[in-house]
DNA sequence: CTGAAAGCGCTTACAG
DNA sequence: CTGAAAGCGCTTACAG
């Protein structure tokens, strides 16, 4: 990089006329260098242009300076889905001012181990892991091996990793009691991926909702399409619902996009609240009802807890659950 | 990291009873390594859970094994725009097999140069950087720094650095010779910002593909609400339009919102293109007419282009236009 | 407050 | 085909 000859802190030390250890300790701000010798480091390095080589750094205070975004999650999933751009802003947020750099990566590094070798061979300082299914070994061997984790979403598995989540449960029985309490009598819900918290969480707090014997569930996963042909489903085994809980304002625009081929209107006909308020739930007609989420606070709460963790403090809470929120439009 | 004794290079030697040198070169797949000793390096490697020291590494070949991903725009606009969503995806699709990881950069980092210290400081081996506004001085002091960069769309201003960019000018032709074809007669635009190629390229290919004078311009940046503003403001200046390119798909999503308050409807009354063909073109209502361009090939074969130029190809094309087309949905 | 020296864990000529 | 040795550019006790 660079041209063939950047400058080294050797080079830094002899226009300064010091040793290297002093400039060294005026990079790194440490006490102990005096006013004279700390205004000629500085003016060498200005006058040289020096940066600090990282790698040399870093192999000797073995530290990388650098935290991982794990999305385990396919490609095409973690683009058409507003949720994760909001987690990586959240991240990136919540990194600010930590001089950290943001390294990112994604479920295509799994297949021949890469991704748990990255991570485990001291290349990041830390994790930020979202999108977790049930089983996915990954967050207990990165703990195992050393490697301070912060879940996004809680894990469905038992395992001592420390996480933030939306209160999903809480945020689905609202949504089921404001679709009671509309007057809504045949309520049934489009269920998330049951692999994931999300998706389980949605649905238990639906059922713990509802009035009514709750039984009236088709199943989705967090896709347009898949909410399309849940609604479909709904509609043919249940053709006298009125009221629909989706486990996510994208599985609430698939739902939409059925109810409207089949000539049911919203919310006349059928009542239909989402989950998230993403920008979908305020680009479709009518616009959604929803459970609000604050999907970037979730992003920069990890990060502030796996940031803290590096920093070495000790009362962490163990987990973080987030309000959830209803958020009234046009489609109930 | 790695408890406090990860294995060293020394330590698989040791336990293979070879020297350092042979095991740097099992490793590395460097030829001149004998069966027998490759097999009891491997099988130290295994037992050792050796992962190479990656800082100690990137000091000795002055290789980082990593590109950044520039953003340089804010990140409330990065993140609510799908277009950096698929930029993304496809900037991570093309470093597949690389080996490479990506190094997440925004324009919070730039603040205080931090962002321009980190690149030029050999952290990176290369940069994509998208999203560049006219005048920024960015790309020029990076290629000067020797960093080898490729942009993701045209530079406004004339430097000397390889781009990727989708034909803007000419899926804007084709907007307007659609709208003209299909009888409108009163055609506006809602151009995109003006300090972007893209904004510039689409007015102009707007401008080039009408017949009578294209005067009826309003100005929005790539936003709902840019969109609906400037929407109101043509039907305020021009109560007779019957057709309107808007520059971006999240910019006729603001004028359908707007258009639909005036009580005009869409296509009866005006005709609405947008550009990009994004998600948010199939979740309105109607569904948007677009010109299509391959975001997710725009950010794939920028990185190979960057890739290529870091694996020492020299007959690169210096720059690179990708098609655009028109695809015909109910808002015309 | 300052500097000489050791060492972080690799790769790479060089000599055999 | 193999190994001893130098060196990448830093930080960090240690001694003064």
């Amino acid at each position: 990089m660079r041209g063939s000859q950047a400058p080294t802190l050797e080079a830094v030390a002899r226009a300064a006329g010091v040793s290297r250890s002093t400039v060294s300790r005026v990079i790194n701000n440490l006490p102990g260098v005096s006013k004279r010798a700390k205004l000629a480091v500085d003016r060498a390095i200005a006058e040289l242009r020096y940066v600090p080589n990282q790698a040399a750094r870093n192999l000797v205070t073995r530290r990388t300076n650098s935290i991982a975004l794990v999305v385990s999650e396919r490609g095409d999933r973690v683009f058409s889905d507003p949720f994760f751009a909001k987690i990586l802003r959240g991240v990136y947020a919540g990194m600010a001012g930590s001089r950290r750099q943001l390294v990112l990566l994604m479920d295509q590094d799994r297949e021949d181990g890469a991704l748990e070798a990255y991570l485990c061979g001291g290349h990041v300082d830390g994790a930020v892991v979202v999108s977790l299914h049930r089983g996915d070994p990954l967050p207990a061997r990165l703990v195992e091996a050393g490697l301070p984790v912060v879940l996004v979403g809680r894990p469905l598995a038992d395992v001592k990793v420390p996480y933030v989540d939306s209160d999903n449960f809480t945020g689905a029985v609202t949504a089921a009691r404001h679709l009671v309490s509309s007057g809504r009598r045949k309520i049934a819900t489009i269920a998330g991926p049951q692999d994931m918290a999300a998706g389980v969480d949605r649905l238990n707090g639906w059922q713990a909702g509802m009035v009514e014997p709750a039984d009236r569930i088709a199943h989705s996963d967090f896709s347009v399409e898949g909410g399309a042909r849940a609604m479909a489903e709904l509609l043919d085994k249940y053709p006298d619902i009125d009221g629909v809980f989706a486990a996510a304002d994208i599985i609430a625009v698939g739902a939409l996009r059925t109810l409207a081929e089949h000539g049911k209107r919203v919310p006349d006909d059928i009542a239909l609240v989402g989950f998230d308020d993403s920008v979908l739930a305020t680009t479709t007609a009518p616009q959604l009802t929803t459970v609000r989420q604050d999907v970037e606070e979730l992003g920069r709460t990890t990060t502030w807890h796996l940031l803290a963790q590096l920093a070495g403090e000790q009362v962490l809470p163990p987990s973080v659950l987030l309000p959830t929120a209803l958020v009234e439009r046009s489609s109930t």
